[in-house]
DNA sequence: TTGTCATGCATAC
DNA sequence: TATGCCTGACAAG
């Protein structure tokens, strides 16, 4: 389920797993097969994430772009008698060890960049709350481009360009914890407001990488909350609010399903 | 078994 | 704004 946690977290295995190692690459698919053979037998320098997108970098200026879109998966599995098994289905490309091996299938974008053409794809992106720097600067830059735009918030944050990392669901629980109406325009914000959603962000983010699972309600953070218990308002709509008692609203905002409580966003 | 939907995004109009 | 990509989970029958 990839929003920018999952990424993370999938990134943060593939350096444990692989990182400094010479990988075996292929494409059992087939449509990766000219990029695995320029990879196969290089040596994975480093695997790392920005929001939605994962990043491999392989010796000799090779770095793999993968982004999952919506029906992307990895799976991870080990070797125990040091052979893989026989890919099953559409395997865009595998990874492997002597001791592990990692298939990825479906995935929207899988690319190999230039060190040339990462830097620009990184000075692209927005800040990500889970690539957080000491200085502030990132949150800083994440409320300019809210402050100084028209558009509206819940469009906003599904920006990548704006803010890396955030999906439908992310976008939907931060909008009600900061009670904000998703139709606000940006420049219709305060800075506190738009600071806080940052600050939030972060925390709900580093919370999914590491649990694995979104949270998004605070009481919820200690012991694992069933499915109906999940969420404030994503995938709620019609059914009172936790919190005022008011229906969930649902609508599409740019083709996507927005869910928003009327009675606390405003 | 079949149908629908999805946590995303690039592209065309 | 609409469409296509391409896979898996789940509901409906």
């Amino acid at each position: 389920m990839p929003e920018g946690h999952t990424v993370h977290r999938t990134a943060k295995i593939f350096q444990k797993t692989f990182a400094g190692q010479q990988l075996k690459v292929w494409s059992p698919q087939g449509r990766f097969a000219a990029e695995s053979a320029l990879l196969d037998n290089r040596v994975l320098v480093r695997a790392y994430a920005i929001g939605k997108q994962m990043f491999l970098k392989f010796d000799r200026d090779l770095t793999v772009r993968i982004h999952l879109g919506i029906y992307g998966k990895w799976r991870f599995e080990a070797k125990p008698d040091g052979v893989a098994p026989e890919p099953v289905g559409q395997v865009r490309v595998r990874f492997e060890t002597q001791t592990n091996y990692a298939d990825l299938r479906g995935p929207t974008a899988c690319e190999i960049l230039t060190d040339e053409q990462v830097k620009a794809l990184r000075s692209k992106a927005g800040p990500d709350p889970l690539n957080p720097d000491q200085s502030g600067a990132e949150c800083e830059r994440f409320v300019q481009m809210v402050l100084r735009s028209k558009t509206a918030i819940g469009l906003l944050l599904m920006n990548q360009d704006v803010l890396s990392g955030i999906g439908n669901v992310y976008r939907a629980e931060l909008l009600f914890r900061a009670g904000l109406d998703p139709h606000r325009p940006g420049n219709s914000i305060s800075r506190e407001q738009v600071e806080a959603i940052w600050r939030d962000s972060v925390k709900l983010l580093t919370v999914g990488v590491a649990k694995g699972i979104m949270i998004t309600r605070d009481e919820f953070l200690t012991k694992r909350p069933t499915v109906d218990q999940r969420y404030f308002v994503y995938k709620r709509e019609g059914q009172p609010c936790r919190v005022c008692g008011v229906n969930v609203a649902i609508e599409l905002m740019a083709t996507r399903k927005l869910y928003w409580c009327p009675g606390c966003q405003s």
